[in-house]
DNA sequence: GATGAATGAGATTTCATTCAT
DNA sequence: CATGAATGAAATCTCATTCAT
């Protein structure tokens, strides 16, 4: 079933030859992105690192645009099907459960490779403003969207789409910032358990933003 | 008192001429950056919008990476110096009202000029992989961390610095991703309340995670 | 009768399927060099267009430029052939008669898909550097050759060569030069009448060009 | 006085070193397309034929197009002011006289460079097509027409616009396709002699497609 | 110091042509 | 014969940087 055409696809490959041709470019994509950076990846560079040549690279990708788009694509198609594949097993979950399980795959997600990662979302708003690629964040944010839904009348946000908004951005900020600034932290099961305290706490019912004075007997910090 | 010379600046200007010389670049950066973006901000580009040729601009800035490193230092330098001057008056509030006058404080920053820092934060990892800059960050955690210490054995967290990690990437996360895709929370109030019900409730000594009663029937919320 | 091979030819297609073929090329070929002119229409473009693989195309054409020179001898061919055909009922006609018939059929052929004519025409040089194609134009000269000799004698010209190169120079121009600059004129039947005047004057054996007064009484002519 | 900025410029220099490398970049284009040819021309080529960097030239000429539309501007402005000068000597003259001198005028011009003259030529088309350059057919239109404009009543045609363009069309016709295809005509002065007869013939009061009795032994010539 | 003309390595992209399937 | 994936030389053009004036 050939990718129909796109702003980052030029031909849909049609022979087996063709789509082995098509990943090797994307695959050498992704490595000459991690050794390189944006900048310095030239499309010759890449297709020689692919083993194909620069004309066979502009068989298949309009542009060096539209092949780091390409490249993007597929990964946040990835991260996002995998998440929501993660999702559902949790379905049935506590939040409390849930909550540890997406942040501990959030996690593994960045730390697999962590630098092309790293490349890849410093690009995003570059392709973000040539007006592609949204529909996977949008995507994301549906999913989540629908998994809070039917629980979210016995939870504190009162706007569905602001609480969403706000996990979602927290918890990718968080894992994406570790990797950068504080990979320790990625070792560190007190992290996630931090993260879940965020959030849970931002979610439950109980007034959260109200600085309570603690009482002498009140030593009891559960979570 | 001129600044010593640093990957980012070539000579310090001497003279008040060469003061304003200087800062007519900076400044012409920063529109030209707004208006083109950075890879299609050339320095003859530049050095014309500052009115003065190229030839000047390499005088003070040994590169269009230094130059736009230097911008990138100021932006931080008085971001920074801003959220400290923010910070003394708040030095005796109740947290509560501390955090909440800090958010609005970085989505006023932010709402200034949100194409310049949206620009430019683009722009950071590519300037810390030169190593540079890291020092604004740190000052910036110092400062909360400082904020926070005080107040510490009161709260929840046990490791203050994961905490202010915690607390300053996700604030400032959910007011930069709102500039770029919701800018419609910047005005609403409930966001800042929001952020500081996420923020406090992280804090607050209470336990989060645990099941709440709501009704007397037992109404076990599962979280 | 299968055309043999040529430097615009590679190899006589035997069949009829064949034929086909070739025809479809060559017939998409005009159409996208009338579309996208000689630069931008690749064999690609064209082979698609022909609804072939670029393989079928070099099977037939050993070159874009030998191609293009198939097509631009089929419609020089043409051209002549007609006007050949057109020439054969006015061999009794009275020169006038038969100019004026001459020029109306040239312009008809130019009329008939400008475009094309336009562009095969600029591409005349470009093939004639390779030595091609003279040989329409001298068959045409010839033609009109035989055409002007028998009647020579009693024309005012001494030079029947120079005469013939003035004469198809003219005409050619002239029509060629108006579809481009003057399109007007080719719906204007005076157009016609003008230049029919230009051939006819310049061929009639009253000296037209001598300033000097006939007789002693002759209105002069200051031209 | 620097020139403005047109399609085909860029730059306008302004020292006398910027002037020179312009002339040279130009000289260079003419050189190097007489030797190659218009595809065949690269822009890498001609700077270094003109002994600088491709990058100077960039600087003054915005496109490979550009560069040749300024040289072919210079051409033809060059041309149309020489034929201007030409006429200017010849306003009291007889037209008989007038119009052999211009003829000769234009050969002088063709024979002068014909390998240029030849390409430049051939380029004109496509110029024409970006919508630049036609000031000059206009503005040589104009000049002829100012020039038979005070005769004209004294001639036979009727529209006058169609008289110049008809005369320009063919003359210049003549001139070049001779320069091509019969060189040994541009040696032979009745040429010059025939295409003035062709043109004052065309331009004479007299009844042009009358049968006329040549003899007085009535030998018709039916035109 | 200031100027801006000059540099030239190098990036992206095209397209005529080949040849394995 | 047909196909179309693959090739890769080469073309155009940019832009950070230098340096003579």
């Amino acid at each position: 079933m050939p990718r129909r055409p796109s702003p980052s696809r030029r031909r849909a490959p049609r022979q087996e030859r063709s789509q082995a041709t098509c990943d090797a470019i994307l695959t050498a994509t992704a490595r000459v992105l991690v050794k390189d950076g944006y900048e310095a990846a030239s499309t010759n560079r890449i297709a020689q690192e692919a083993g194909v040549s620069v004309g066979s690279l502009y068989q298949y990708f309009p542009s060096k645009e539209g092949l780091v788009t390409a490249l993007l694509e597929q990964h946040r198609a990835r991260a996002v099907a995998d998440f929501e594949a993660g999702l559902v097993p949790l379905a049935g979950q506590p939040l409390a459960v849930a909550m540890r399980a997406l942040i501990r795959q959030v996690i593994a997600v960045k730390r697999e490779n962590p630098r092309l990662n790293q490349v890849l979302h410093e690009l995003m708003p570059r392709m973000r403003e040539r007006g592609l690629l949204d529909v996977y964040s949008q995507r994301l944010f549906r999913v989540v969207r629908a998994f809070l839904a039917p629980r979210f009348q016995d939870l504190r946000p009162q706007n569905l789409d602001m609480a969403v908004f706000i996990l979602v951005t927290t918890v990718e900020a968080l894992c994406h910032t570790a990797v950068t600034e504080r990979p320790d932290y990625l070792e560190d099961e007190s992290f996630v358990e931090e993260i879940a305290t965020l959030a849970l706490g931002y979610l439950r019912p109980e007034p959260a933003a109200v600085p309570v004075r603690r009482t002498a007997r009140e030593r009891t910090v559960r979570m």
